[in-house]
DNA sequence: TATGAATGAGCATTCATTCAT
DNA sequence: TATGAATGAATGCTCATTCAT
């Protein structure tokens, strides 16, 4: 616990991150250059690279911090004691409002994944956010599962379909003029994950 | 209808379009610049320019043609006299074909959407094939509604959760070393989305 | 035999070198960027990325040329029907003439010697010029030694020792102001490498 | 004689310009960036120009270093009763130990010459070491010239000549793979000074 | 004195775009 | 139409130098 300079650096590197998501949402991918990142951050360009080897490692983390503090938040929602709908709405609507927050970055996030480089690093390390956020959607679907609540399926495929379905279609929603409450959404993607399209009877 | 010269430029287009979905499959999006996509199209980069006012139009023209050909293949699909769960298998099945054999440039293509220009332009523009892909989807879920084979929901919103959801999973699958069959996981789709997550009793 | 555009390609490349070693020999190995070359040259600075991979390899081909130019006019010098002093006199007149003519840039060239990269590709192809150099001296001084004109020694460590002498004298020459007429020192050191130092009696 | 501080200075100027000097020998010209030379010398970056005014006059003074260490050495050979062949002989000896010895590090200097601004002070004040070594060697050929031991010629120019060409043939040699003993090569070079390369029939 | 975080000018290099042929 | 040599703006990155502590 090396106070001070430790602390110092971890609030810089805090800072940089937050401002290369601010310009990524303003600029997009091709104009977060290190030029506007360090002008957005109040530092000279040279600073960055005392506290990010390249342009590539710090896009990445950026995006790292972004999905971190997504985790932590969905992480903080207990599973005990409540149906597995009620979980899952509030995961759901916990995703929705961070989406909402933090749309114009997300929007450029995207393009994160087309550039080689940042691929190729990522293949290796495979974002451990994203694991780790598909565990703890997996190990509460399968929990429901076992206590019979939803349907015996492979969970691990259906959290990703849910991770993914979800933040796809919140993702695009950022395109809409004029986006219209996100929150609306919420029930209406439960819905539908729980009971799906078909029109079911069920017996009384 | 101003013939010979008209084809001619129209194949050219289309020739180079595909060397960029190639180039972009292979190299990134990075690495598509204007030179190696001339080389693959085996011509000249000045050409290039004789058919496409800049990199981005060519780029987004370059999609616009791939996802063009996925249109016309949901709308060779016929929907009639068929059950909803069908035609949505069907859908479903040809997209997951159309992943599997454009997963290259896929992968790439996911960057494009980081590009200021381009979004711009796309804002602008909207994508024709996505709203017309969206239209398809919905009129077909709409039919199944007024049916009653479907639950009545709104048709709009369902079709963007159902785009999306099937577009990301497939998507993310591409990330998987080794991939796994795609074609596996149509039936499991189609499952959830009619059925959803709940362990329901159906009456007999 | 690819006329025109080779042609051309190697003028080009003439060009460029020349203009490298003009650049060199005024403002050193450290104000020889790639700016002030393509501005001495008359070209945008990514001209010269056309005809040369880059920086290092640029400078290298600059001092090569120059040093194929001494070269060829060392050999052009016959050795036929002369004696050892007359032909050695001859070679070191005419490495006197064009250090003269090129003091500036030999000044800087010193300079390449101590850059990394040069170096180590330098030590892997041994510059052929120099090696050519050595075997034209040394075969020059085998001969004569043969015919008993000069002392055995081993001629190629010779070779080395006058090459190296006359350059190392010639190189530091220019620091001197004013310059002395090198022509001057050709009896000298001809003199001194024949006879040495000793003040020795012939027999009559 | 303002001593401790002033002591205390001299000792610490010692240590960077030798950390400097092991640094350039290491990691040649460009790579003995001031981060490089602190780190060698276990001191802060900033440290170092409390003791040297910028990187250019602490490289000029590294060098300044070395040479006078030669020249100290050249300086305590006595040149009283002795032979000017003995002397030469010993002089030329120490000179290719001293080589030995900083091989790594005179490999790296020859690159300084190349720099602007290190030239442009050099030719201001003409290394005063190098002076002082022609002087040494000047005064020793004079003497014997004097006593009729060597022929007479003008004793200035052949110390240079006698500088360089030893300087040279000994730089030169650092680049050979791999370096055979330089000690043999003394008497050869003796050799060819005092008697040059014409076989002399020496009176009885 | 000593430090090292911060600076920013400066460099090599790339690549979309133009235009004379 | 087609070409590709030439362009030069723009970028990532380095490193000598400064200065508050």
């Amino acid at each position: 616990m090396q106070t001070k300079e430790e602390i110092v650096e971890g609030f810089r590197r805090q800072e940089i991150q937050r401002a290369t998501r601010r310009v990524l949402a303003r600029r997009g991918l091709a104009g977060a250059t290190m030029q506007a990142i360090a002008d957005e951050a109040g530092l000279a360009k040279g600073t960055l690279y005392l506290y990010f080897a390249d342009r590539d490692t710090l896009l990445e983390h950026a995006a790292d911090g972004a999905f971190s503090e997504l985790l932590a938040r969905l992480e903080a929602i207990p599973a005990q004691g409540r149906s597995a709908a009620d979980t899952l709405r509030a995961l759901i609507a916990a995703k929705v409002a961070f989406f909402e927050e933090n749309q114009d970055f997300l929007r450029a996030y995207t393009a994160l994944r087309g550039s080689c480089e940042a691929e190729a690093r990522q293949a290796r390390g495979r974002r451990p956010q994203y694991q780790r956020y598909l565990l703890l959607l997996s190990s509460v679907l399968e929990a429901a599962m076992r206590r019979g609540e939803l349907k015996a399926m492979d969970p691990q495929r259906v959290a990703v379909m849910v991770a993914e379905g979800v933040s796809a279609v919140l993702l695009r929603r950022l395109d809409e003029q004029p986006p219209r409450p996100a929150r609306d959404d919420v029930d209406w993607i439960v819905e539908l994950l729980l009971h799906g399209l078909t029109e079911e009877r069920r017996t009384t």
